[in-house]
DNA sequence: TTACAAAGTTAAGCACACCTAAAATAATTA
DNA sequence: TAATTATTTTAGGTGTGCTTAACTTTGTAA
């Protein structure tokens, strides 16, 4: 079992992971944790030599299938967390996330299956992201586009939400916007690029910046496991 | 907030807290954390310089009133999620204690209360043992014995077991016996000091040590806060 | 009351995970 | 290609919490 410290090394670099499937680079891993650049690479050494991660020096690392295991694993206990919290103990969407990221490293499997078991096998996140299951396979991810590229007088599904800011989540919650919600697209204003939508007959304006946090599909999605 | 580690040495210095009111010796903290007389020792240093403890060199230590705060929330923090183990994820009686000693150090306040208000501040925890209220209030303790000193064919409530062994709670999972139960004592030999008691008409043979584990009461309590 | 044993503390050192500063390597620009 | 700049690694160091071994204090028995 690895530390606290090298779950969330595997996490951020399983999380990182770029389409271009080139290797990461230890900065990039450095400014996710938000930790130097020196203890990255040091801990990129150990990562190696434990086998959980390919690394050569100055030319970036990747997980090996051993650590993207563990990540996976990681990333399952977060989700189910969050979700767990959200829907039965009430903490709201912005609170979910910080308290997901102590939990995930000291939740034995039993307990994350019981977890699993009590929320019915659900697919998805608060914010939207797959949940793997108890064998680390991920749910087919819902085609979706950003609210910034949607098209004027269309409806549309909120299907996922960036989670990296909780004065987002603070202000999404204010606003009423909820996952799965149907909204339609009343304007797009060409000055600043945002985006006026129309949630339960009331009309709101989401900025550039939010309507690119927030993103949508045309169609529903079904949330539980067959 | 201190670390995970001071935390639990404040929550057994709390715990070991002798009747006679006498301060505790590091060696007794030590064997209780199974961690070496000369780690107990510094930390002592460090505790009392942090003022949490009162601590004389070879003279033994006593929590501040600041100390007993902190040992009290997390021994709360403890107790509640054991019971929310058991009650709502259903974990069984032997794997909550070991679960709850990694949660009480990562919880937030919020969580916590959470957690006791969809429990409806209960006062005891799965052992038996009573649950900090948010104010750090100890509920009154039921008036209890001994199995191995009650009364041949008198009935009993069981209060409260000593969880100090995950054996002994599979083994009284095993034989069905649970909290709050009655019971009657049907006969106790005085060859192995061992007692015969009468569990939902089956009979039971208790051993004088598990005899010694269980504590008992004539009349049954009040489980929820008034 | 002294000698010895037991209990408790200090000393020295280790693993972990981080840091800053210096050095090495790679990438870019002239 | 050489010089310069940017990226990445190594060197040296820190704080926490633990260990074993040596030492000090306290309690007990001769
Ligand atoms: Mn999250
Ligand atoms: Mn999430
Ligand atoms: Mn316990
Ligand atoms: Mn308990």
């Amino acid at each position: 079992m690895p530390s606290i410290s090298k779950e969330n090394y595997l996490k951020a670099i399983f999380i990182g992971n770029r389409a271009d499937k080139k290797p990461l680079t230890t900065t990039e891993i450095a400014s996710r944790l938000e930790i130097s650049n020196a203890a990255t690479s040091e801990m990129a050494r150990k990562l190696a030599d434990s086998g959980l991660i390919k690394y050569e020096k100055y030319k970036g690392l990747r997980l090996t299938k051993k650590g993207e295991r563990i990540a996976v694993n990681v990333i399952r206990r977060h989700r189910l967390w969050e979700l767990f919290l959200l829907k039965v103990l009430k903490l709201n969407w912005a609170e979910v996330h910080d308290e997901a990221e102590k939990l995930e490293h000291i939740s034995s499997e039993k307990l994350i299956d019981k977890i699993d078991e009590f929320l019915n096998y659900p697919k998805f996140d608060p914010h939207g992201e797959p949940i793997p299951d108890k064998n680390g396979e991920l749910p087919n991810l819902p085609k979706t586009i950003k609210l910034s590229e949607t098209e004027i007088g269309k409806e549309y599904f909120v299907i996922k939400v960036d989670d990296s800011s909780n004065e987002l989540m603070n202000y999404l919650t204010k606003i009423g916007l909820k996952l799965y919600e149907k909204i339609k697209v009343a304007d797009k204003l060409k000055f600043d690029n945002s985006v006026i939508i129309m949630l339960k007959s009331k009309q709101i304006n989401l900025s550039k910046k939010v309507a690119e946090s927030i993103f949508v599909s045309e169609s529903s999605i079904n949330l539980s496991r067959n």
